[in-house]
DNA sequence: TATTTATACGTAAGTACTTACGTATATTAT
DNA sequence: ATAATATACGTAAGTACTTACGTATAAATA
């Protein structure tokens, strides 16, 4: 009958408030039918001063987990109806030490045996069950306070998009995808250099007859981005030519090729990966650091590339 | 840190509150990092349809358990966001057949996949607990669709209030007591009569001394209630002159006081306790309905009280 | 057949939070 | 000492539900 039953952790969200709901408004009803004028809502704040009053705002919002915001509503309607009291710190004139009234005072010994016999209500029904859901909650708040779902649904997505790009190898045909795939960078942030024209337009024969590689990265039978490994000995490789199509940006392309070409050159035995940059590239230099570059210093008047003004490298073990 | 910890049971519902809220804000934010335009509260409503249209709004209010009035609302939106569409059902015309629209059927196979990731995400974290707090809300939900909280807070107070009541036997000086807590609701509802009278002014002769009993409850130090056995022969007594102080009617005084006076009753070997009563005192005919009293019919007529029209009779086994 | 009752739905207003923004005071940096 | 920044708090508006109420249609009853 009930949709939330057989959809699981999909509906936890709905599932939690309507849960919620249902408690908040049994409270209400409870302290109707026992003649206390006491709303489910102000139980957080009133029960926080009656232990460890004075309080300001802020930090009940703190020890409560819940917006300031809330905590400064509740509290107005709770001096509306005199049952605290609030006067100023005398220490910092923006704080307000807030404590129980006398009304309130007189109020909770009464609302105490009520919070009590709400509390073994609860406890009968839940130690009469398996999984105590308190425990379950108490986990689940920790697991959100370490990392939030949406991080956890973004790194899902990033593993499931770096699955579905497939890692290509260089034949003739793919040349002039190589060439367009990184016209395209250069000519949206600098200009075409002699030296890009000249490996762009033979990448065969400046990259792969040269002891490099080039690899590209296909979605959905698509080639979207490309990469090529260029040997300067036998100990270091370059990473150079890196290039994803604009459209399939932040779907892990870039990452996989990375990853692949790096895994090339620990093939061919090398010890050490280099690669220049600059530093306009933001998002590929973030790349590089997560790939496991690191920074070096090097005269980059030495370059081939005017634009080369960072360089990094990645030890391989 | 986090008072709800300490709480436990008590903050229960403030706190599926919390969780669910900071669920509701992540997948908020999971829906604009991949640009889907898309919000939570929409899920259920449209996951609904897309299994099972066309469904009418009251048909999914229950599949949900949420109000009919929530789901109109987001059906509103949905229709307004060309999702979903709606046509009225030829054979009842109050009602409305709702599917996905094509946009929203064109939607669906995207959405899905992340539908796919979160409940993934929350599998994994869930997963990696002892206690399933999906299990565990089941259970709850199951519980409160047995008995709500706030009945089962009824039921524990009343039990407390069963506890604080003290039952004490008669004696010389409480028979003006015994005169006064009667009088108050026979003339609140009837008239005195000439047997209340005579019984209510010598309780000493007239029942104890006739081998019935008078029992008296008490609550912090006062009597407050008061019940008669009279003794009609070997097997047969009879539950009379039952009265309890207005201002603690409602704290199970009556019941104690009935149970206590039945208890005397197997005590002298009764076989039956019979009494009488009127239609008027509802309150008082379901406290005897509750101790096991069933109606009979009797010759009213033959009674000593012109107020008795209804009798009722308890086989003691 | 006429009338009452039940059902399907919509809208308005209330609830208990949130975010966003503004103000006053305190703290830190220059 | 002055300016910039941080903190404590309040208020307004938004959110995702609820309850309450109103309307149209269908079903039941007299």
């Amino acid at each position: 009958m009930d949709l939330f039953n057989h959809l699981g952790e999909l509906a936890l969200g709905s599932r939690l408030k309507r849960l919620s709901d249902q408690i908040m408004r049994d409270g209400s009803r409870i302290y109707q039918a026992n003649d206390i004028k006491f709303e489910p809502k102000w139980f957080p704040v009133f029960y926080l001063l009656s232990e460890h009053a004075p309080l300001g705002v802020t930090e009940m919002s703190q020890d409560l987990g819940v917006s300031h915001a809330a905590v400064s509503q509740v509290v107005r309607e709770l001096l509306q109806k005199k049952l605290i009291t609030g006067v100023m710190d005398p220490s910092d004139g923006r704080k307000r030490l807030l404590s129980l009234s006398e009304s309130g005072s007189e109020l909770l010994p009464k609302i105490k045996e009520l919070w009590n016999d709400i509390a073994v209500a609860i406890h009968e029904m839940i130690n009469s069950h398996q999984s105590n859901i308190i425990d379950s909650i108490r986990e689940v708040e920790n697991s959100f306070s370490e990392h939030s779902l949406d991080e956890r649904v973004a790194l899902i997505i990033q593993e499931r998009c770096l699955d579905q790009v497939k890692i290509v190898p260089y034949s003739e045909d793919l040349a002039e995808q190589f060439k367009s795939l990184n016209y395209a960078w250069i000519q949206k942030y600098f200009q075409v250099e002699e030296m890009d024209e000249l490996v762009l337009s033979n990448p065969g024969n400046h990259i792969v007859a040269e002891g490099g590689q080039i690899l590209f990265a296909q979605l959905d039978g698509k080639i979207v981005g490309t990469c090529a490994l260029i040997k300067l000995d036998d100990d270091s490789f370059e990473l150079a030519k890196m290039a994803v199509d604009e459209k399939y940006q932040g779907r892990q392309v870039g990452k996989k090729l990375g990853l692949a070409v790096i895994e090339a050159a620990r093939k061919r035995g090398a010890k050490q990966v280099i690669l220049e940059s600059n530093k306009k590239l933001i998002p590929a230099l973030n790349l590089y650091k997560k790939l496991g570059f690191v920074p070096i210093c090097t005269d980059h008047q030495k370059s081939m590339y005017q634009r080369a003004n960072v360089s990094m490298q990645l030890e391989l073990t």
